[in-house]
DNA sequence: AAGTGGTCTAGACCACCAC
DNA sequence: TGGTGGTCTAGACCACTTG
């Protein structure tokens, strides 16, 4: 709805102060000639993205949240992060190459390990002239079939989404944080950190097939994540809501 | 929504099988003796907590994913988790006090240095033995004017909940690393780990007040997050949804 | 009493998929 | 062609807050 992209821009911008009113969804359904269950919808898009927050009986109010560390409710990396702030950062491509899966890799793809090939990518991130985060993706090659250099130093979402039409529809990551080991040592700059944070991306397609397994390892002082947690209305994660 | 929770029950269980097919909205409207529009805010909602996936024109199918890492878009304390498997644990309270708001406490919390006093409880976490988890919680004593030790060494949460009747709406949480400091290797465990992932939690009640400000931190090694991201349909973050 | 958001309804049309 | 989910509608009743 182009109400959700009205009103999540005017916060972003700061256009709606924070604790600012919303108009109330029968003035939104008047004024946007719809109906009050659709503007509805929207609100609930907004509520949900942290722009938002709904009270009963009293109206809609602007978040200062939307606004303080962005993305809100996904995975914040540093490279997105610092180009946000506006720093350099550049990619520097390792390894780029159609492959055997490799075991290890193989159960993270479930796939089988003798039927498909996958292009395995290897790629440093530099920001104000430190590696800091290192890369390894692998497309299954049956989806992604040609995966060039010179798209892997760009973006190869883009690349995904703009020229293969790939639907990419949701992702499970996990974090950790482990010993860093020999390639981390050789391809990025750790300084005396010996650790480094894991996050590991299994993305799936429209069709529910996982078609990509990427592994993100970041040195520990360039990493930070930012949630967005709302109380369900299912009654059901109560104590999953809070630590 | 009953359906909701029966199928998210059932799915959590086992009962229903990945990929298995979902009746279709209609079926289920039928069944439940409800409209359509119902049925389809209940599957709205078991998809956005990673149950079921929904392909148009086709049908909605259970995922695999809600039950492999559970709670899912949230944030999981290794305390909960071993909890889960079934792991003892144990609270040591080592702090539980009205005090002044610290300064740099009071930036955290938003109020005013003189006007409130807050209640200070720190709490390590043992697991199996090791103290792996520190907390520092804060909360406004005009919105919890009563704290006891005893309380505080079993569920907070039960209590402002169940007994102060607080409605808690939703919370924002920071993940990072950073240096371990003398009172984490004082009160925990650290072995030789010289950082810990620290997580500052700020909850807000349906009011939108800040009441509670808790740092948590984590021994490296004993620190896990699953987060599951749905591709939103207000095509805003494209950037931001996978890392 | 008027206004708010929460919930629900019984329809409708669409694009897409499978047959 | 029939079934699916995606979107939208124009009403309705409720519990609650506010003046």
């Amino acid at each position: 709805m182009q109400i959700y992209q009205e009103y999540s821009g005017r916060i972003q911008t700061g256009d709606l102060a924070p604790s600012t009113k919303m108009p109330s969804e029968n003035e939104l359904a008047r004024e946007y000639n719809t109906s009050r269950e659709t503007v509805r919808k929207a609100l609930h898009l907004l509520a949900q993205n942290g722009y938002i927050h709904k009270i009963k009986a009293k109206g809609s109010f602007v978040l200062d949240i939307g606004r303080m560390d962005f993305p809100m409710g996904g995975l914040v990396s540093f490279k997105e992060m610092s180009e946000r702030i506006g720093r350099q950062s550049r990619t520097i491509v390792h390894e780029n190459q159609l492959i055997p899966v490799p075991e290890d890799i193989a159960s993270h793809l479930e796939i089988d390990q003798h039927k498909c090939l996958v292009w395995k990518v290897i790629r440093a991130r530099e920001i104000e002239g430190e590696r800091v985060i290192l890369d390894k993706d692998y497309f299954r090659s049956d989806i992604v079939p040609v995966l060039t250099q010179e798209i892997s130093s760009g973006s190869i979402y883009e690349y995904l989404e703009g020229e293969l039409k790939l639907q990419i529809s949701y992702a499970k990551k996990v974090v950790s944080v482990e010993e860093a080991d020999e390639e981390d040592r050789g391809l990025m700059d750790l300084q005396h950190y010996t650790h480094v944070v894991v996050v590991r991306n299994y993305v799936y397609l429209e069709d529910t097939t996982l078609f990509q397994y990427t592994e993100s390892r970041h040195r520990l002082d360039k990493f930070q994540f930012v949630d967005f947690a709302r109380r369900s209305h299912g009654e059901d994660k109560k104590a999953d809501f809070l630590k």
